[in-house]
Parts: C-alpha cells; sequence; structure tokens
DNA sequence: GGCCGCGGATGACATTTGTCAGAGGGCCCC
DNA sequence: GGGGCCCTCTGACAAATGTCATCCGCGGCC
C-alpha cells in the first residue's frame, strides 16, 4: 500500500521542521510539501496534491479555515485537518463548515496526530472532545450579521464615529448595535463585548 | 566531553516532542527533562538540573520569563534561553533583565536552535536580530509605574469604577493616568493605548 | 387586505469618559 | 534649601458613549 501523502503547512519553521522529522518516522506517512504561509500552503498542494493537509490555523496571507475552503474547491480529493495552539468555539465551527475532517490542538502527542492523520485519510472525522465541549456550551451566535460587523470594526478601539464611516450607517446606529451586543453578550461595555465575542469566536 | 544536559518547556506537546526528538539527534545534545507548564519547569529543573534551559514565553501557570528569573536564582549555573511565537519588544527587554542568554523566535530552523543552545552553554549570548531591532526602535516604556498599573487593569475593557477600586484610587486620578497614559502613547482612547502598550511589551 | 413580529435605522437624553488646570505632599539630587 | 518629578486628588467642562422610545420596511400569517 502506497503512503499517505501529507502537506505540512506552519508558520513556525521549528515546528514545521520537527513535526517533519517525527511524521517521517511512521512508514505509511510521507511529507511531499511544506508551507508557511497561507498562500504557499496552496501552491504546494496544487503542485504535490497531497491525501491529506495539515494546516495550522494561524498562518500569515490566509489561515487554515481560508485555506481549507480553497483546497475543498480546487482538489476535492484533499482532506483537510486543523491544528491550532488556540482553540476557540467558533473557529472549530467555522472550520468544520469548511469541510474540515479534524480539528485538533497542538497539545496532542506526535504519535496521535500520527493516528489523526490516518483516520482523516481513511475518511474518518476528528474533534477534539475538549474543543467540542466548549463549542456546544458556547452556542450559536446570538449576534445579527451587522452586530457582528460593528464589533469587529469595534475591535481595535476605534472611536463610534470612525466605526460608523467605515460601515456607512449613522452614529447613532452603531451605538445601539454596539448597545445590544454587548446586553446580548452580558457585557458592561463594547470592549469587554469584543473581547468575550472573540473568545467564543463569534468575530 | 560530556552531553549538555537540556531542560524543555512548552505547553504544547506536539512541539515539545517533536523538539525532543530533533535534538536527540545532536551527540552533543541530551534532553533530561520535558515540562508543559511554568511550574512543571521549575519542578523538573530542580530535580534534574540542566546545563541550559529551553523555555517557552507563554506557558500555563507562570510564563517564560519568570520561570528564568526563579532559576536565576535557584540555580545559577543553569543557562536560560526563550523560545516563542510572537515576540514582543517588551518581552525581550523584560527577558535580558530575568538573565536569559538566548531569545529567538519559533520560525528558526531546528538545526539553529542546536547551535543556539551550544553557543548559549558555552556561555555565549543571543538576540533575534529582528527582535532586536524592534526592541531597540519600540525604545524604552515612557508610562510612569502608576501609570502601567493603571493602564493593564482597563486591560479587559473594565470601566473606570471599577478600576479605580481595584487601584484604590479616585476615579478622577485613574482618569487622569489614562489620559497621560493614553497621550504618551498616542493613543485617541485608553482602549487603543492598552493595544498599543500590549504590542509594545510595555504592560 | 390587515395585522404582527423583527431586523434595521434614527434622534433625544443620561451617563461615562477624556481633558485640563491646579494644588498638596513626598522623594531625590544638586 | 530649592528644583524637579511623581503620586494623588479635586473640580469643571467638553466629547464620546450607552440607553431608550420610536419609526420604517418587509415578509409571514390569518
Amino acid at each position: 500500500m502506497s503512503p499517505v501523502r501529507v502537506l505540512l503547512a506552519d508558520d513556525e519553521h521549528l515546528i514545521r521542521g520537527a513535526l517533519a522529522a517525527l511524521l517521517a518516522l511512521e512508514d505509511d506517512l510521507l511529507v511531499v510539501a511544506e508551507a508557511a504561509s497561507g498562500p504557499e500552503a496552496l501552491a504546494m498542494a496544487r503542485a504535490h496534491r497531497p491525501d491529506v493537509a495539515v494546516l495550522d490555523l494561524q498562518m500569515p496571507g490566509a489561515d487554515g479555515v481560508s485555506v481549507a475552503t480553497s483546497l475543498r474547491a480546487e482538489l476535492p480529493g484533499c482532506r483537510t485537518m486543523i491544528v491550532t495552539s488556540h482553540g476557540r468555539p467558533g473557529h472549530l465551527k467555522r472550520a468544520l463548515a469548511a469541510g474540515v475532517r479534524a480539528f485538533a490542538p497542538k497539545t496532542v502527542s506526535a504519535q496521535r496526530l500520527a493516528e489523526l492523520i490516518r483516520t482523516v485519510h481513511a475518511g474518518g472525522r476528528y474533534v477534539d472532545p475538549e474543543l467540542a465541549a466548549d463549542a456546544i456550551s458556547a452556542g450559536d451566535s446570538p449576534l445579527t450579521v451587522r452586530e457582528a460587523e460593528v464589533l469587529e470594526l469595534a475591535g481595535d478601539g476605534a472611536p463610534i464615529a470612525e466605526i460608523a464611516e467605515r460601515a456607512s450607517l449613522s452614529q447613532g446606529t452603531v451605538r445601539n448595535y454596539l448597545s445590544s451586543a454587548a446586553t446580548k453578550l452580558g457585557a458592561e461595555n463594547r470592549h469587554t463585548a469584543v473581547r468575550l465575542a472573540r473568545e467564543r469566536g463569534w468575530v
């Protein structure tokens, strides 16, 4: 049986290299390409057509989920999985929606990762139980589209005026959205609201 | 010549394990202990007395810099180095002040890391050139002790009243500190001020 | 058609925050 | 002793923000 062809994408050279070395020890796995950014991961995937793509969630250029979305369209035969340091419930949700087959934190062992790659290649799925529990308990976002939009623009602490301009809304409207978003999230003001929404992966 | 005894501390099992495997390939390096948190790193160091401690900056319990500080006091013979994903200028400064001998981003290769460990063991020092440049251009914190303190309490978006209470200050004083801090940082409001100070590693 | 509910928008009003001037006390250094 | 810097506080005013009542348009439903 021919080995599983794997693409590794992670911007941290140290980790990517170490991972490649470890996976190389497995007879049935073959790392055929490595990438340090989202776009590079796409290019490498096109060139090497891997069976499984192991993607870091945070990468320069394009994050793991958007890479997975593109891959799904371009290389339907290529299964994708996400590995990440900071798993937020919303990320998991977005990832699954993008057709990602597995979602694991970087706290898993290399042994386990190898197993996951085999599982995914065989058509299976896997989601870290703890992340899954978080995602379920966090539930769906109670925010409307506009609320989330405005909340995102408020993310870097910009004043209302700037948010209003960037969203092409009146300042009053922006304030209402922020207010209702904060109420829904149980926050005292928009800044804590932003933080909470981020923690739950809703922005 | 006996090998360099190395302690690896990183909360991401995947990376720690992979790293250990890679370093094991070097004849002159010996990973004698691994830890997944700050306190565990300290305990392992006490038990195994490594020559060099490779510490992740972000760990549960206690971050790399505080571990380095404790190690310096308890095991003066143990050299410390920090490896991190997100290098902020202020972290570098704090690390050097704590007696850390090397500071590198996780984008370095394992080969390079092995070299660094040897350099540090031999008494040398190393700072990633890019991080060093950032640190120099960022300069010293213009904030007074209290300003930084209040700014930190403002970190999670709490209202002034709460900050004042937690800092045991009058609300007016808090507002003044936040205002002057924001002015010094060139921010429009305290929230962007917090963000900027965080980026520069001043809080 | 008429009615209801809902997301979206607006303006008015109250509260919070930012800014400024000033003032007293403590500390260090010349 | 004097000067300078920081800490703390106060009071007052301007600006930003939060809250609320209300209105509009749209789709579903009786």
